[in-house]
Formats: C-alpha cells, sequence, structure tokens
DNA sequence: CTGAAAGCGCTAACAA
DNA sequence: TTGTTAGCGCTTTCAG
C-alpha cells in the first residue's frame, strides 16, 4: 500500500532502526548513512505514520482543543492564539466542540479524544460539567480557560470585576434603571455567567439600584439573541437607560434593535459589551476588553510546558479585562 | 500502564477479539457476553486506542481541515459547517493552518497530517500552491473550495460573477471613479483575488470606466489593512466616489477610516463588501453575502460521502453569492 | 555506529 | 458465537 520504514531501509540498504533515527535526526547516524536514508525517503516520498509511531512512544505530538462552539468570536480569537502557538512548537491541534446541549447523541470528549491526543486545552467548558470530569480524571495534563477547577494549571479573567466595571460605568453615566443581556443561565453557580453577575450585583447593590427581573434577558451569546432581549426590554413598562450585554456580539444584536426602534446607542440607551472585538471600534460599542488571543497563546504555553516542549509557563494565570468607553455609552458623542 | 483491551478481556473471561467486537457493537456476540464486556470496560475505566485502531485498519475517522486562517471570519464560518456536519458522522476534525508566509519553518500540510486522518478539507489554498499539489498526490480523498483543481470535488463561488455585480451595483449609484481594495496580490491568476479583479474589469471595461493604479489598494483582507487602503485612497488627488471591498472586515476598517475623515458612508463615499459576514448588518454595510457555512457543510458532506460514511454528495457545487444593499451604498439613507 | 528482535493496542482472518 | 494468531508501522532496548 503506502511505502513504510521497511521500504525505505531496503532501498538505503539499512535497517529500519536506523532509517528511524536517521529520518528523526539521531546524532549517532553516520553522515553518509544518513544522506542515503534521506534520499531514499525522498525518492519513495516516504511520509511516516504518526499512528504506528504513537503507538510506539506513547506520543501522538498532538492536542485535544475543547470548546463549546467554533463561531463565537471569542472562542474564534482563543482559537487562533492556540493554534498559532502549536504550530510553532509542530503540534497538532485535534478540535471538539461540545456544542449545543441539543445534539441528540453528543460523544463525551474525553471518549472521542483520549489516547489521540497528549492533553488537553478546555475552553469554558462550565466548571461543573461531566465531561470536564472525565477529561481531568484521564491521565492527561489539561490546561483550561474558565472557571478553574482546584489543581488544574489554566488561564481565568476577572469577570466579576470586569462585570463590575461595565456596571459601574453606566451608573457613572447616571443611569439607575440598569439592564442586563445576560448568556444562558442566571442561578448556575458553575457557569460563567454567574461570576458577571456577581459583579453587577456587587455594584448595584453598593449603589442601591435594583435589579428586577424584568430588566434582565437571556441572549444565549449571539448577535439575535442580544436583538431579541434588547427588544423585550425595550418593551417594558420602565426600560432600562443603560444595558449591560455579556458578549459584545449580543451587544451588535442590541445595536441593532436600538435602530429598528429609531434609537441612537449613547444617545438614547446607553449600551455596553463585554469581549472587547475589533469590529466593536466600529460599531463605537463600549466593551470590556479581554484580551483572548493572548489568553490561547498562553494556555498553548502551558501545555507545551506540561508536555515538556518550548519554556516553563505559568500554572495559573488572572488577566483582567480593560473598559474601553466609545460612543455607545456617551450621550454627547456623535456615532 | 493504560488499560487495554487484553486487561478487560481478562476481567470479563473472553478473548481479546470479542471484547473488540463487543465494544464496537458486532452483532455477532451474545448479550449476555456483551453485557459482561461492557461491565468489565466500563469498571476499569477503558478508553480504546485509536492510534492502535487506526495502525490496524488503516482509518483513523478523523479528517483534516487545511485553513490559511482561523481568525477569519470566512474561515470560521467554514469551520463551523465542517464541524457541524463531522460530527453528527462522529468523525474527528484535526486543523491545520498554513499560516502566514512569514512562517520560518513552515511543515507543510501533507507533512504533518499524512497518515492520521481519512481525507483533507482545503479551505482557499491558492490553486498553484505546493502543498495542494502534495496534498492530491496522496491517496487520499480531497475536496475543496475555492479555485477548484482539475478533477477534484468541491464547492466553488462564483467570485467574478459577484465580484461583477458589486461593482455594477457602485455604477448603477452614479459612480465614475471606483476604486478597489483587495487582498495581497493584484496579478497572481491562481489566487483567489484574480477571479473577483476579472469580475471588477468586466463591468468597468463594459462601461468604459478606467481602474487607474492609484485606484486601488491592497488590504491583506484585515480590518487594518483595510483601514490603511481607505486613507491612502482618500489622499490621492482624485479619490474614488465609491469602493469595492474583497472582504467585509476590510470593508470594517474602511468604515472606520471613513469615518476618521468625518465621512459617512454611503452619503459622502458609498461602499461595498464581500462576504455578507452578519455584523455587516449594524454596520450598514452592503456586500455580497457567501453562505460559508453551508459551504463548510457541503464540503464535510462531500468528504463523509468518500469516505463512505452519512449520504451521496455532490461533486461539484457552485454557489453564487447574493447582493445585499444596505446604507453604506445608498446616499439617502440615514445609518 | 548499526542491526535484530520484541513489542505498543488493536483488528481481522481463520478456525473451532 | 467465540478464540487464536498474525500483523498494522514504528520505536527501542540490547547486542554486536
Amino acid at each position: 500500500m503506502s511505502v513504510t520504514v521497511r521500504d525505505v531501509a531496503r532501498l538505503a540498504g539499512v535497517s529500519t532502526a536506523t532509517v528511524s533515527r536517521a529520518l528523526r535526526g539521531f546524532p549517532t547516524v553516520g553522515e553518509d548513512i544518513r544522506a542515503q536514508v534521506l534520499d531514499a525517503a525522498d525518492r519513495l516520498g516516504y511520509v511516516g505514520s504518526h499512528a504506528a509511531a504513537a503507538l510506539s512512544t506513547g506520543r501522538t505530538g498532538c492536542v485535544g482543543v475543547i470548546t463549546p462552539f467554533v463561531n463565537r468570536l471569542a472562542f474564534q480569537r482563543m482559537l487562533a492564539g492556540v493554534e498559532h502557538e502549536l504550530r510553532a512548537e509542530r503540534v497538532d491541534l485535534m478540535l471538539h466542540c461540545t456544542g449545543d446541549p441539543s445534539d441528540p447523541h453528543p460523544v463525551p470528549p474525553h471518549k472521542r479524544l483520549a489516547r489521540r491526543v497528549d492533553g488537553f486545552i478546555v475552553l469554558s467548558l462550565s466548571a461543573e460539567s461531566p465531561d470536564l470530569a472525565e477529561i481531568l480524571k484521564l491521565p492527561l495534563p489539561t490546561v483550561m480557560f474558565g472557571p478553574q477547577a482546584p489543581g488544574v494549571a489554566g488561564v481565568e479573567t476577572d469577570d466579576r470585576g470586569g462585570a463590575a466595571s461595565a456596571t459601574q460605568l453606566l451608573a457613572d453615566r447616571g443611569h439607575r434603571r440598569i439592564g442586563v443581556i445576560y448568556g444562558r443561565e442566571w442561578d448556575n453557580p458553575s457557569v460563567l455567567e454567574y461570576q458577571r453577575r456577581q459583579g453587577v450585583e456587587d455594584v448595584l447593590e453598593r449603589l442601591g439600584l435594583p435589579l428586577p427581573e424584568e430588566r434582565r434577558r437571556p441572549g444565549g451569546f449571539i448577535m439575535r439573541g442580544g436583538h431579541r432581549a434588547m427588544l423585550e426590554l425595550l418593551d417594558r413598562p420602565e426600560p432600562p437607560t443603560g444595558v449591560f450585554a455579556f458578549s459584545d456580539e449580543m451587544a451588535y444584536g442590541a445595536v441593532q434593535a436600538l435602530r429598528e426602534r429609531g434609537l441612537t446607542p449613547g444617545r438614547d440607551v446607553a449600551l455596553i459589551g463585554y469581549d472587547g472585538h475589533e469590529m466593536s471600534d466600529i460599531v463605537g460599542l463600549s466593551t470590556m476588553h479581554v484580551p483572548f488571543e493572548q489568553i490561547g497563546a498562553a494556555l498553548a504555553r502551558q501545555m507545551l510546558a506540561a508536555l515538556g516542549l518550548g519554556g516553563p509557563a505559568e500554572a495559573h494565570i488572572i488577566v483582567p479585562p480593560v473598559l474601553i468607553e466609545r460612543a455607545s455609552t456617551r450621550p454627547d458623542a456623535a456615532l
């Protein structure tokens, strides 16, 4: 079928062991022999089988990246960071989406990826996800972004602090009726939204401002969800004058909704997002900027370090989000 | 080290072959035996080694997706489509970025992925890329998006027609000095930009309109590049009154540039993008919409069909982009 | 510095 | 229906 070490060995007139050593650049191979082997391999168009090597060495040269979604900008940005860093060390990347809960027969990541990767990079699975528990049970190094499981290396952002800053900004701009567009769950302490909720409540409680249920809506972290949520908020008897969306993408949808109602973000309703994507600049959206690319890169470096590749890496990194104010929270700014 | 079929076999009191069959749900296994095996496997926390299975069967259950970038929206959208479709058939996805030409030691995809995937899905490599040639040389099924290599299945969009529509729209809105923000190369017939260039020229030539070199700038397909390109165009003695950017992301940057100069897209300078991302709606950007998610899904189905999984699939699909006009090409529309 | 031989964990013939 | 026996292609002791 395909050419193997044996074929190369035969053509080069050496043993398979020598071929293996020569191809991997072992110093213990004579120069002339090495040249012969390389030549033979080249001539035959030899491409090694990672599977066989993996079976033999126990290392696959591949890490699994587990993410809930690929079509969300924050994950895309992290993935880009991860990919770039892994590529530098010639480590391959296997992508695994846990996807919607709507998936009828989800195959848990550890079942699909175990033994085919050397480690896992987990992006924001809920801290109490059974998948995560299974992964941590495996004897493979794991790093994660998001709510940290105890004893696991990873990168975290200060969601609570970031949400507090965003809320505070709205309050500073004079808003008393503050609304929130969150993600999916408001009450579950093990999801990311909860940290942000706490940040919001930290500020509102301190200021004595209420957050009635009518003033918060889920947006599912997607544009369309943010759009709908904002329309619903606007339809309240006492609509919020300032709104904090838990992601920029939902905020984009909210901007859309405002415009449809003839309202201008900033002037008529203040709006702040979370994530700090590139496009937010042209939308004029205030936001909490999170350096996702760098987070991804840091995760990859932690993983590489755990695999004995690349340099050392800090075990636990906390990244603060940075407030960026734009027109959407400034009544006087022309968009 | 880790538990193998042998361990399971021993505990269940059967042979390894039976374990293998039971675990894969072969009908030729007695119900009681199967139960024993499943129980033993579960009790031991057995997770099979894909590497070993791959070595034995020659199938990895994994396809390689090759893309130049992960941080570009068009690729992200295709990747999402691919991933979704592959997941449905429990096929894993290995991501390989060819990346910038600036990479010092790029490892060609076939070297890294061969023998560890059952097939390749190639997203827009230049038609004459050496990497692509190597991949096609391998005895693995390959499908691709973009300029089609002869005899290869895949999905294509009508770039030339789409570009013509975009250009025509600017002309229809009365613009005579039309500018173009392209990607990287203007003269290379084997890159995607060339098709679009032809579409532009089809229209301009028919109308007898010139496209002097001063009226086109590269934007590298990124926002920042589009921003710079637009500034440069505006600094010409005779700046264009209507601009066609070869991607929405570059158009976003162009919008930014216009605003910085106190200009309003649509009213002062007409602008049309290409790709049709979600965010273009809130930016009010006219664009040629390309259904990338569906393209990705179609590619995945073609690949699955080639692997004998899923249903049959058309070998060659051509998707037309759809014109969406918004405020950025309408002088009278308020943004 | 090089070769022979024994696996890595699984699957697939072939027997029974 | 189940077990036996070879491998898949590579790496890696251990000799030489």
